[in-house]
DNA sequence: AGAATTCTTCACGAATTTCTCACAATTATT
DNA sequence: AATAATTGTGAGAAATTCGTGAAGAATTCT
């Protein structure tokens, strides 16, 4: 298994640094950012397997940073908090596939954290191929790549059913071209963003639909929508 | 109906004591074991029919184990997790044909959910009917090692039954080239994916079917589909 | 050991998919 | 109403992937 790479999002120099020693003893490669503007960036243009983000920065605080990650990505999130008040807020929090851990935190305590989100997400993108995607007028068998649309089953190709499939997992969401090239194809592909226009093209003539599952949002992108 | 045997993986004795009184009281054989390396020697070696598994343990985690276990086999795991955080994310998850269940739990309750998972389990079905696998114009004699195609024998030589065997079992399923060589040839096979496709080719030679069983999916790999 | 069978690798053409581009159609802005 | 920006679409080029035959290893059989 390749390194995993962590991102230590935090505005405290020596704090970033002294993480950052931790994980790199224990097998892990490190990024550092010192606010979310720089943290986003680096999500956008690397592929990054976990945040560690301190939740009580200036300006663009965690939560908010938060928010603007989970649009662009699902990576795993680490919220880092002080006991007090925070805590409280975190505890409430909706943690998706996340975990937060309180400071003063044990080296090893927080490696253990980090190994089980980074194992349990892994886990957790591989098996949800496991389920099936069922909407009142189409089936998506995600284990054996078949979309059955009123009934019949309709043939697509690799990146048709892969952007489908996307759009269907995050239904109601807006995804510009550029979000569908780096999460579909890949964070590091450099392609023209009109492709996704043409794929669209063809998974609206197959399935037969008009403006049912996939809207278009003008100046933005698409979505899919039951 | 024979006994059915059923794995149980929990780094606490006095649990394992515990469930396995419940299970072999209900007419269950037992197996234990402490950690996930003993667990995973256990699948390896014995014929388990159900997996009870705790997925708070040190070291490999329940995740983890899960994922290892899964490219041996596809034996029918229930997740044992205490209330808290890890159950909210146990149930976010899609479970294939698993289940979890959530401590503390009724003696009544595990053995309800034990037998029912196993009544569904494909894994069971496949297995039970003393390892005959039958379609309208295909039966596959597992002990045997003979294939039958609209009332013929065709011979097939090791590695093709073996493959035929794999897809047959997991009908419906596109496996990647680098799966079927893991989960046939083995984990730790290195060689080249294309040999799959040789396999293939004389398959369906032998089959002398036309696109009937093994169905190509392009750039994934290949499903067995009736 | 030698023969026979099975397994694996390789390479090439064929088939399929993916991408790009130009232009038409649509929507928003001035 | 005219203009600009954005999206839809068709066609063909480019890239990828697959099927297949052949030939070299590896294994099993005699």
């Amino acid at each position: 298994m390749n390194k995993k790479r962590v991102l230590i999002v935090d505005d405290e120099e020596d704090m970033r640094f002294l993480v950052c020693m931790y994980l790199e003893n224990s097998g892990f490669e490190c990024l550092q950012a010192e606010n979310g503007e720089e943290a986003l960036e680096l999500v956008k243009q690397t592929k990054v397997d976990l945040i560690l983000l301190d939740i009580m920065m200036p300006n663009l605080d965690g939560f908010a940073l938060c928010e603007r990650i989970r649009a662009l990505s699902d990576v795993p999130i680490i919220f880092l908090t002080a006991r007090g008040d925070e805590w409280d807020k975190v505890k409430g929090l909706k943690l998706g596939g996340d975990d937060y851990v309180v400071k003063p935190f044990s080296p090893g305590e927080l490696v253990a954290r980090i190994e089980a989100v980074i194992r349990r997400s892994t886990y957790h993108n591989e098996h949800k191929a496991d389920g099936l995607l069922s909407f009142e007028a189409m089936q998506i068998d995600e284990k054996g790549r078949r979309v059955v649309v009123e009934g019949k089953e309709v043939i697509l190709t690799l990146k048709e059913f892969d952007l489908l499939l996307f759009l269907a997992r995050h239904r109601g969401q807006v995804f510009s071209r550029e979000e569908l090239l780096m999460r579909i194809w890949g964070y590091d592909y450099t392609g023209n963003a009109r492709t996704v226009d043409t794929h669209i093209k063809t998974l609206r003539l197959k399935l037969k639909e008009h403006g049912r599952f996939i809207k278009t949002v003008w100046g933005i992108g698409y979505k899919f929508e039951v």
